[in-house]
DNA sequence: ATGAAAGCGCTAACAC
DNA sequence: GTGTTAGCGCTTTCAT
């Protein structure tokens, strides 16, 4: 009959007293390692550690090793599915690696955002992954001297890691889609900060599309990446004197604030305005029409992302720029079916 | 002119060296205590650190004190809005009082699962937040013995701490409003058995609803908590005989799935069915038409948990079983407004 | 094959 | 007011 496990958590020391070994011993039975432990002896310290229900340390152990095995994140939207996704996808990668990750919503504040990045830095993660709400040069103040650090899904900039999507190749087959279905005024709604700032990768496939079609550019409004944010441009954009009959919109979230915008102005999609947009997050395809929409390989961005971290902790000298492509998911907002 | 910060991370050994005192006042000054320390001392201890540009080491501290600030989340499916919304919620709370959260997904997977808690446990988190997929009997056998814990959105279970939402309230308003449309075949879309132990409770108050008012039980169908599983539930229901005209999905969704279901079936919701939902996450508010639904207080459960977690991390006596009661957001899914 | 012991970076008595 | 020092739980070199 076993013992009663004690109350108070179990040590080495325990562990090594029972099996009448020392710690050292222990340890090499636990890490299978560096040194071999007679097959008898290794038998005892497991019965030890069975009976005293011993767990390591992980903590006590990072102190000496120097790796606690866990990877920070920090997302700019917590409640956007997409970056939900990158979430799940980031978890799955690193768990796959023996890696757990922290994570943390910015809200899109820089201040929470550094001070994640911090706490992260601070709790002695060994990399961290960071989809940032701040852009260009206030992109690279973020990062902290010697933590492995890599951005999510921003342009290539100088002197760090990035992994991303081929944003204005997407946004430009995208568009492409609109004016094969003969579509002549395409609109654009996008977030304001993507313009204004730095990452112009969707607008610029979105009016280089047009301009090897030779069309015009159609009308743009603005809005945050949010239901919100895509209902009141759509909201705007319906009520325009020169309304498209073709949208691209730079996300299904936004889309989804969109198609709501259609439908109380009594827009019909596709059959009035076509619309695609990018992400292919799941409800993309649950929407009523379902979303066309540029398929983020979130898992590649995610595996991607989760080894250059970690390569960059073994040996930080390399820099990349991994860009992957994604595929448009034709549905029905386009006009394709019916 | 400051100087370039050392490469390789400063310690609290160099700090003290640089600025000539011993470890302790270091410590000291860093903590704001517990002994006090010379203004002109900790002005110079300030500046060593600035210079430094040294950060402490929170992992050695937490090896110290025991305590490490962190909390660890676990949730069915990090896919669902209601829960990213859930572990947003967590994660503001538990930063709040100075904490961060370690957060993972199961994916439906109990092995998953408690393989996360066990690494949780190993990181020496100060308690967990648990939203089991596992139910009843099982559920008590996720506890990790010394380890904080509360059951997040469990019916009450014996043993252990839970917070949750009066579900079965919540239906009975949910199906009373339907009834109060005058709908007399309110029919149930619902989550398999394994999913939520909340489905009982939900399941009871639209029976009890229906009971009060002297209507048969409608039409039941299953299906998982996804956007597939409701669209799946859905068009089973539409197809049926004895299709309702009123309907009680248990959660928003699921609801989104229906609502395309309903669409390709060409349903008109609520003109032919009316329909109320549960959960009130984000995206019900932008359905076609809008849902209404039970509006879960995320915000209050999940301070209750983290206050809860952090009450039992430090006397461990108190066994608690929280409930908050959820509003219904009245929407256009049941007809209320045109 | 095993053990002794020196830390990893930090905290907090306990001296002075 | 400040310094010394003994660990927290673990890993690993260097003996034996």
């Amino acid at each position: 009959m076993p013992e009663t496990p004690s109350r108070s958590k179990a040590t080495r020391n325990d562990v090594a007293a029972l099996a009448g070994v020392s710690t050292a011993v222990v340890s090499y039975v636990v890490n299978n390692g560096p040194k071999r432990v007679a097959e008898e002896t290794a038998i005892r310290v497991r019965q030890a550690i069975e009976m005293l229900d011993y767990r390591p340390n992980a903590v006590a152990r990072s102190l000496k090793t120097g790796s606690i095995k866990t990877l920070g994140l920090v997302i700019p939207d917590g409640k956007n599915p997409y970056f939900m996704a990158v979430s799940t996808a980031v978890e799955a990668a690193a768990r796959q690696r023996g890696y757990v990750v922290l994570s943390a919503s910015s809200n899109l504040d820089p201040d929470v955002e550094s001070a994640h990045l911090n706490v992260f830095e601070a709790r002695g993660v060994d990399g961290v992954l960071l989809s940032s709400c701040v852009q260009g040069a206030a992109l690279t103040g973020q990062a902290i001297p010697g933590l492995p650090m890599v951005f999510l899904d921003r342009s290539t900039a100088a002197g760090i890691n990035t992994v991303g999507v081929e944003s204005r190749a997407g946004a430009f087959d995208a568009v492409q889609h609109l004016i094969e279905h003969g579509r002549q005024r395409i609109g654009l709604i996008i977030g304001e900060d993507e313009y204004v700032t730095g990452d112009r990768d969707r607008i610029s496939g979105w009016r280089d599309a047009l301009g090897a079609a030779g069309l015009p550019e159609g009308p743009v409004e603005f809005g945050d990446f949010s239901l919100s944010g895509g209902y009141s441009a759509g909201v705007r954009m319906f009520a325009r004197s020169d309304r498209p009959d073709g949208l691209f919109v730079s996300s299904d979230q936004q889309s989804i604030g969109v198609l709501r915008a259609a439908w109380e102005a009594g827009m019909r999609i596709p059959a009035d305005v076509a619309l695609v947009s990018f992400d292919g997050i799941a409800e993309s395809a649950f929407t009523c029409p379902a979303l066309t929409t540029v398929q983020q390989p979130i898992g590649q961005l995610a595996e991607a992302a989760v080894d250059l971290v970690l390569r960059t902790a073994q040996q930080s000298s390399e820099i990349a720029h991994l860009r992957f492509s994604g595929d448009l998911a034709v549905r029905e907002s386009c006009g394709c079916v019916n």
